[in-house]
DNA sequence: ATAGATTGATACGTATGCGAAACGTTCTAT
DNA sequence: ATAGAACGTTTCGCATACGTATCAATCTAT
């Protein structure tokens, strides 16, 4: 990817402000950061493993968690395997939230001379 | 820019996970849309003009630069001009934020293959 | 069988943000 | 001089997130 540093935050502000603008489901950039690494970093994902990649404890992740699954963008399963686990899955809201955020972004990038 | 939708995501992924891991000043969404006006839109700013900018009511604005100018990442000034407006100013600490802020988001952009 | 470790969730007190309505100050028009 | 508009802020009640400490359930090792 090439892109300068001035591309890289205009880049940023035009998505970031797009979102604002519609005032999408305001979640916070933990929230957020949780929703990134469950859809586009290899299952399986425990609480343990998303605390862990974004050095946060374990409450902050299991909050997040709980928010991401009230707006019915992640699902919690059990892990049969293990019972203490628990299973951090997509779903097909998530999917598609991601994939409008993906748009968004391209649309904020093509908006750069 | 030429970027495709999978590697958009990745590169937003890259740069929130970073921010988070670092516990960086834990800015809204809003927030950080009007820091990011603030400094890559050409001045003046005013409330009205970022609340029109980013569709939000002014008290959502106003608070969003209290808190900004907390962080010291930006500055009030009254206009002197019109006393009833208020000018939105950049700071060092802020440019410093903006610019490392770009790093980090080049630095994702870099970690996609 | 049982003591310990591990997993995720919860309880608690605190801090921060929100929308709607009302406010004081300053400018403008007559 | 005065009524009204425009600007940004503040207040109110409410919702949500935070960090620390603690919890119940489950697995592991002896």
């Amino acid at each position: 990817m090439k892109i300068g540093a001035r591309e890289a935050l205009e880049l940023w502000r035009g998505a970031l402000v797009e979102t604002v603008r519609r005032s999408a489901p305001d979640l916070t950039a933990r929230q957020q950061a949780v929703l990134f690494c469950v859809y586009l970093v290899p299952p399986p994902h425990t609480v343990r493993g998303l605390a862990r990649e974004l050095k946060l404890r374990k409450p902050a992740v299991t909050r997040a968690l709980d928010r991401l699954e009230e707006t019915g963008l992640v699902r919690r399963r059990t892990d049969p395997e293990d019972k203490r686990s628990v299973l951090v899955q997509r779903t097909v809201k998530g999917s598609v939230y991601l994939s409008e955020f993906g748009d968004l972004i391209l649309r904020a990038a093509r908006a750069i001379p």
